[in-house]
DNA sequence: TTTCAAAACAGAATATTTTTCTGTAAAATT
DNA sequence: AATTTTACAGAAAAATATTCTGTTTTGAAA
């Protein structure tokens, strides 16, 4: 479970691009294939490597606008929480849900194609939700950073 | 340029899990080997497909708090916000950062071990840079969501 | 419609990568 | 000091990616 500087080094490699082979790493960190490969699949058993994914150009799929929601509930119980959480598991455009501290309930991260789809997941798809009381929307204008890396 | 449904599908699966091997996907979407493979090549090839990464589990490396800074600059000059963006591209804490709209300048994301590292944070990285004027910290207290899969 | 060129696909051969196997050296435990 | 465990190297085997050849399908132009 301990990661000594082995495994960080292949952690912060693998972070970058997963499709990085055994023989990529092995020379990168000058050893042999097979405790790069013993390690990996350690790791991967433990769960720190969690999954391997591919990135997307959000963009160029259509999707140009991103906004976070700022949501308050209607009653902050469990059952109103809950009820509320397994609505946005179910919505796609929904990237990020997070229960937080403050003047609302929730951070919703949204990738949507464009203002309209907007207004429409805004009206049909959140603001119907029986748990929504409040919602704030945060328009992005430009991103600066976004990465699935982690400082190990 | 243009996907069709059997490219939509392909993204669908890679977006899930970047390991599926040719095999496996020409399985799921009744093709050989060659189709698959000549897509993928030119998915990458047009930006599509942006990368593949690995997803590491943070709790398991040390991480459990998560938070969003909503950054107000003291001036809202290009200068100012090239500065901003600049410093910013250099803290690996921060995993997202965007300008926005509304009532502060900046929604940024933190992935950080604990309280005590995110005060470190707050007072001598973020604070400290000569562009910032505001900071109004928001904590997740529980996540609900968080995905890189992007509707197609 | 007919012809032609381009695109999409299948199957096989080859190259690369992953996985497994065997054995050795180093480290930790008794 | 003896023994077990762990980490590693190298080679063999299995699986996968890549390339090649040729066929079918599609779309465009005559």
């Amino acid at each position: 479970m301990a990661l000594d500087e082995i495994d960080k080094k292949i952690l912060r490699l693998l972070q970058e691009d997963a499709h990085y082979t055994l023989k990529d790493i092995a020379n990168k960190i000058n050893l042999s294939l097979t405790p790069v490969h013993d390690r990996v699949k350690r790791l991967e058993k433990d769960g720190i490597i969690e999954k391997y994914v591919t990135i997307l150009d959000k963009k160029k799929l259509g999707n140009n606008l991103t906004v976070y929601c700022q949501v308050t509930l209607t009653k902050q119980t469990y059952d109103t929480s809950e009820g509320f959480n397994q609505s946005i598991l179910n919505l796609p455009e929904v990237v990020e849900c997070n229960y937080v501290s403050g003047n609302f309930d929730y951070m919703l991260k949204i990738i949507i194609p464009d203002m309209e789809s907007y207004h429409h997941f805004h009206q049909k798809k959140l603001s119907v939700l029986p748990e929504v009381s409040l919602i704030n929307t945060v328009f992005v204008i430009s991103e600066v950073k976004s990465t699935t890396v982690l400082p190990i």
